[in-house]
DNA sequence: GCCAACGTTGGC
DNA sequence: GCCAACGTTGGC
């Protein structure tokens, strides 16, 4: 088993909207980097836990986790013209494009910020705090995701 | 295959 | 709204 964080901007797709959904489960669309691509399709599995992050807001926070519950397969909104997300060079014959299903878990107690992130030397290294970083989809180490929860059960920042 | 131009991400 | 970082595109 293994752990991720998927990056969302709240006013899209928040952790809410997820929690809204029928049986509190969506397809994670809408992914065109290559490096992110490769996850989805070949290292995400059924089971996995997920870090849901807010990116782009007022407060970017990592909220609460959600469960894969189908491993990679082809992301239709890629080959339909009429997506926010379509790539016309993306073949329907040989999808360039993957995604997975996640499925809401819990909402954390609190947000852990960014900022509180930062601050804390166990997660030096951490692939959400390197500079420049613009993943929307990267792996978390078991002892990070560990210590995050920690975080998140001690009183705020 | 190089690299400048351009577009996007995302924190601040 | 600014701008640094970085991925992609396309001319050569």
């Amino acid at each position: 088993m293994n752990y991720w964080l998927f990056k969302s901007e709240p006013d899209v797709f928040g952790i809410e909207h997820l929690k809204a959904m029928p049986k509190k489960t969506d397809h994670w669309d809408g992914i065109r980097n290559y490096q992110a691509r490769n996850l989805l399709r070949d290292d995400i599995k059924k089971g996995d836990l997920v870090f849901f992050y807010h990116s782009n807001c007022k407060e970017p926070a990592i909220v609460g986790i959600m469960k894969v519950t189908r491993e990679g397969y082809p992301d239709h909104t890629a080959v339909d013209p009429n997506e926010h997300y379509y790539d016309p060079k993306s073949d329907p014959d040989n999808p360039r494009w993957y995604m997975v299903d996640v499925k809401y878990v819990r909402t954390f107690k609190r947000p852990v910020t960014l900022q509180e992130l930062k601050l804390k030397p166990e997660l030096d290294g951490m692939t959400l705090l390197r500079r420049g970083n613009r993943l929307s989809v990267m792996p978390v180490t078991e002892d990070h995701w560990n210590y995050i929860l920690k975080l998140e059960s001690e009183p705020g920042a």
